[in-house]
Formats: C-alpha cells, sequence, structure tokens
DNA sequence: ACCCCCGTTCGAACTGTTCGAACAAGATTT
DNA sequence: AAATCTTGTTCGAACAGTTCGAACGGGGGT
C-alpha cells in the first residue's frame, strides 16, 4: 500500500542531503572523509559542500564542515508555524514549576515523534532528547497518546514503515502489544511510559486534539522513576496533564 | 579579492535549496505555484519536493508542502554544538531575570549574525527577532559588537559582500561611518543601537571573545527607547553586561 | 454534469554531474 | 631540514541524471 519507493529521485540533491546528515552525526569532517565514508569521489563531495556552503547550510571548520546555523534560521521558523508550539508552550512552563519535572510538548511527522519544545522544571534530569529530536513514537508517552488517538489503520501504516526498534528491555516491540496499550490508554485517557525509552525514566502523556478529533501532537511529563510512579504518576501528574491538553485543545480551535 | 563566484556549483542542490528557501519565505506552496516563482518546470519541482520529502526537509501540508521538522533537528544540533551557547545561557537569563528585558546572545557566520539564544525578562518587549533569526551585523549592537573585535581587513571583506542594508534612517550605511563607530566601541567596551534596527528600540552589545581576542560572539540587551536611555543604558545596563560577557569568556576558556 | 486547475507520470533531449588523475599546500615524520 | 604523506582543490571527458513539455487522472468548484 505504501509506496515508499520513489519512481525517480533527484539522486543529486539527495547526495546533498546525506552529507548534510552525515556531517550531523559525524561531526565535523573534510571532503576526504565525507568521501570514504559516504562511497563517493572526494571532487564530488568538495563541489556539493561549496554548493552547501553559498547557502549557508554548511560552514567551514577546524576540522573541515561543520552543519551551518542557517538550519537553525529554518528550524526555528518551521516549529513556530506549528500551532501546537505557541499555544501549548506557555502552559508548559506553567507545568514545569508546578511539578519541577521535565515538560514536553511533541507532535507527529511521517510517523515520527519530534519534540517541540521542553520545559526544564526545578528538579528536572537531564535526558538524551533536545528540543527538535526526532524520536519513534511508540518509545515516548507522549508518543502513545498521539499513536492512541490515530485510527488502528494509520498506526499499522506506521509500525509497517518504521517498525518497532527497541531502546530499552521494556520497549514495546510487539505490534499486538502496542495494539493492546493504544486500547488502554484511549480509555483511560492517558498513556505511561515505565522506563521504555531511558532506564529509570518514567512519564506521562496526554494527546492534544483538534476540533475534529485529530491529534495535533501531545504532552508529557517525564522524570525518574521513583519520584513519578504509584499515585503521583497514575493520578495528580496524569490529571495535571489532561487539564493542561484540555485547555491547549480549547486554545487551539480559537486561533 | 573575494571570489564569491563559485566555478562549478552543483545546480541541481542549489535548486533543491532554494525550493527550501521558498517554502521559508513565501509560505506553503504546492509545486505548481513554486514552478512558477522559481522558473522551473512543475515536473521539476515536484521531483525535487518528493526527494526533500524523503529525507524529512519538507512535508505535505493543507496548502501545498511546509518545511519540515527535520531541520529543527539540525538547527537546535547546530546550536548546541556552537561553545558560546551552553556557557551564555544561563548568564542570559540571569541577566533577562535582573533587568526584566530582553536579552539576546548572536554569534557570527559567514560574515552575518545569527541569533543563538533570547532570554525573555519580565518587561520584555517583543521584536522582529526570533531564535536562529540571520541578521546584519552592523544592525545589531551585539553585531557591531562582534565587528570591533575584527581586525578592519575583516570587516572590509564583510562590508564589501554584504554591504550595509538599511533597516531605519538611523542605520549605519557609509563604511567610514561605520569604522569610527567600531573606533568608539573598541574604546569604551561596548555598542550602542539607537533605533537603527527597528524604530523605538535601543540595545547594549558588548562582545564575548576567546583567550586571542577572537570574537565567538556577542550578548545585548535591548528594549523600549525610553526605557534603555542615559545613564541606564550606557551605565548600569552597560556594566551589567561587561560583568556577563567576561564571566562567560572565563568559562569558555575551561570547556 | 461540466470544466478547470492541480498534482502526478512518462519519454527524449540535453545539460550537469560524477569520477579519477593531477596539482598545490600544509603537517608530520625521518 | 628534506622528504613524505595527507588533505583540499582544479580540471577534462564520459557518462548518468536532470530537465522539460505534454499528457493523464482526480478533486473541487461553478
Amino acid at each position: 500500500m505504501t509506496d515508499d519507493e520513489q519512481r525517480r529521485p533527484v539522486t543529486t540533491a539527495a547526495t546533498s542531503l546525506g552529507i548534510l546528515e552525515r556531517l550531523k552525526s559525524g561531526g565535523p569532517m573534510g571532503p576526504t572523509g565525507l568521501a570514504s565514508e559516504l562511497g563517493l569521489a572526494k571532487s564530488t563531495v568538495h563541489r556539493h559542500l561549496k554548493t552547501l556552503e553559498r547557502e549557508g547550510f554548511v560552514v567551514p571548520d577546524d576540522d573541515g564542515y561543520r552543519v551551518g546555523l542557517r538550519l537553525l534560521d529554518f528550524g526555528i521558523y518551521a516549529r513556530d508555524q506549528h500551532q501546537l508550539y505557541e499555544v501549548a508552550k506557555p502552559k508548559l512552563d506553567e507545568l514545569a514549576e508546578q511539578t519541577g519535572e521535565k515538560v514536553w510538548c511533541v507532535t507527529e511527522e511521517q510517523g515520527r515523534g519530534f519534540h517541540l519544545y521542553g520545559a526544564a522544571g526545578a528538579h528536572s534530569v537531564r535526558t538524551p532528547a533536545r528540543e527538535g529530536t526526532r524520536s519513534y513514537l511508540h518509545q515516548l508517552a507522549a508518543g502513545k497518546a498521539i499513536l492512541s488517538a490515530f485510527p488502528d489503520e494509520r498506526v499499522r501504516d506506521i509500525v509497517d514503515r518504521h517498525g518497532l526498534p527497541a531502546k530499552t528491555p521494556r520497549t514495546i516491540t510487539d505490534p499486538d502489544a502496542l495494539f493492546e496499550e493504544l486500547a488502554t490508554i484511549r480509555e483511560r485517557g492517558f498513556a505511561l511510559n515505565r522506563e521504555e525509552i531511558v532506564p529509570k525514566l518514567h512519564a506521562v502523556g496526554v494527546a492534544v486534539t483538534d476540533n475534529e478529533g485529530h491529534p495535533v501532537g501531545a504532552i508529557s511529563i517525564s522524570g525518574p522513576s521513583n519520584r513519578l510512579r504509584g499515585d503521583r504518576l497514575t493520578g495528580d501528574l496524569a490529571d495535571l496533564l489532561l487539564g493542561a491538553a484540555n485547555e491547549v485543545e480549547i486554545n487551539l480551535n480559537f486561533s
């Protein structure tokens, strides 16, 4: 059904984007290193780099080239365009102060979760997530909340496309188990994450939907597992989140 | 001297990047609109969009395509890599709370200024600047502070390359006037901006340099002209900034 | 029910990219 | 200090890929 196979991709452009991704995942590099890692000729990479540099997408560095701040310009623009961001942001700051934990706002794009904004509470712990981070939806409390608001068919497409890769032994890797979990989430209204992405890290997540019931994203609270457990997790914090999500939903429909 | 003319740019990649920029400046569009604005065939644009979509750089939208959040991932990464960001951030938050104004941290790339991070104080006003915004250095207090830390030759190159475009009647547009201003800044240690980029907006800026004297960026405080004037601007606020910049410089050299 | 506009596909002509070799410059080594 | 290796850069030719225009199919509007 999902014809992922693109008929005739622009391979030249894809090469440039591949260089960009390599510079992000592998750190600053020069033409020689990139060429050997990407299986291209030095001269080819060189020409691509010069073109990317002309547009500000890469910048010369001591160790070769690195991704340029022009991408921050684009990225922040993309975030600001998102309806959820501006509405949820003040509410997230409020939640972070109230709970003292880390509060995130996540949205879906192409079947993946993107961390739009994170508010740090007084006792919030450091996690691998940053703003902009792209994650698998099934590995996040907020992600599972989003999935629970999708029709089953859509969830199945996403699972087919991206699979259910594991991050910890507790990550959901079985489609059937995922659908069971989503049913539970739909019933009680919020999603839980118990060490499914980072050991010793728990989280609660609630979907934010538009007036047609389609999810525009989700908000979540995450923190150390010994602080986020029992009634505090499934009671106070979940209720707080449900209320906040509801507020955001109302504001969304009038903006 | 500056051979801006690239010998053989990868025009295909440049086309893709051009589409990206058009989507940012012109808002979401479809292949037809982009093709007419860029002077390309519909089918060409379509193929580029599909390729960009495959990498997450653009995403389908009600009105066609829009820039994707993958760019936020890249952009935030680029910011986090910057040495100045993590060191300056806590100090900026502190300054914002102390002064109640908007505090920015700006760095230079390719002769342009990039807003890395902005902390909003209690009374801070809304300005056109966002995080990621690319500006002309001569239009910013922080930008002029950066320029004042460059050797004259470097400043001349930047002026040759980007010119001195005006934003308001008070923007410096004459190279000689700029060099005079930079000399003054070097003497007193801080830069001023009096309605040179936005009417009724003033700012103070101080450069942050590494242990070799090269600027890694600058920090600034900006606010309404009737609040940022006289002794408060050139005295209290300037002193506060100078102290903050000095702290940041020390922390920079040990990280 | 019609039409128009937009997104999409396809084939052929051609423009642009890719590759490898060669050059220059800097760093590291002997 | 000379020599050698590596890196960034330039160049030309063969090739591969991109571009364009036309045509198809679908959705919204009149």
